[in-house]
DNA sequence: ATCAAGCTGATACATGGTATCAGAAACGGG
DNA sequence: CCCGTTTCTGATACCATGTATCAGCTTGAT
């Protein structure tokens, strides 16, 4: 779990400014766990306006501390990540369970399919979905 | 492009009616050419109501015909597919035009990624930005 | 302590999609 | 070809997610 600390780090560090109401975001968020949703933010950090919620998570994005995450059915999810480097999200379909994970293998086919298609190739965007291992067990034996 | 029959055809086949409405549903998708929104569709097919314009393209996702392609930006858009098979997208940041990839080293290495995590991989979504081959000369040169 | 810049909350709005339900259309059986 | 069941449609209302605006409040550099 990335330290409250380091967060706000983060946010001071990208120039902006270090308020009450983002503070309580990123303490709101931590208590999340490894998954939400805006509106479980909205609902659990009371004191804060809506518009700021959003404003705040835009941030986040921005300076590569929180990832969206798009569900199976197109839903869209927030995590909050421990490094901005790039990494791709396993869910798990059941429990909602998301952890990280990088592949150079990936990322070379990748770059062969740039190399084979003559696309210029800038970003992706990669999600897995599956179940976790105590969904898998759990789902397995009955 | 997917001809109009083709899809009618899937339509009847998956045991749903072929209805007027679904009928101009597909022609107005087939029109818009090879991405379009939710919104396009709406405003193009101004005879048919809003909710059954949705509904509408949930069938045609549910039976393989059309697929939802998230934009580097997060948005959502839509494509109709030749074939129900398993396939990627290559988006276009510049212009929008889409193409639908496959890649048997990219599978393998999903399957890699399941190996190695204990996670049951059952799906997956990937989809590549860049810029297509004449938005990259044309950027390029100027 | 001051003050400009940046941030906030309220509100209103935009977009994308679903629920409901009465009435209309499709299509298989006679 | 008509009839009845089933499915579908359109209108409407609603919800979720996110953005624009703007007056007033905070922050933090000086």
């Amino acid at each position: 779990m990335v330290s409250a600390r380091a967060l706000e780090r983060r946010i001071a560090d990208s120039g902006r400014r270090l308020t009450e109401p983002r503070r309580q975001l990123v303490e709101t968020m931590r208590n999340l766990g490894d998954h939400f949703t805006a509106d479980h933010v909205v609902q659990e950090a009371p004191g804060v306006g809506r518009a700021t919620v959003f404003r705040t998570m835009r941030l986040l994005q921005e300076i590569g501390v929180l990832c969206q995450v798009v569900l199976d059915d197109g839903a869209v999810g927030y995590r909050l990540t421990d490094n901005a480097r790039h990494h791709h999200h396993l869910i798990c379909t059941q429990c909602g369970a998301t952890d990280d994970f990088a592949s150079a293998g990936i990322e070379d086919q990748l770059a062969e399919v740039g190399s084979q298609t003559g696309f210029d190739i800038h970003g992706h965007r990669l999600e897995i979905y599956g179940l976790c291992t105590s969904c898998a067990e759990e789902l397995g034996c009955h």
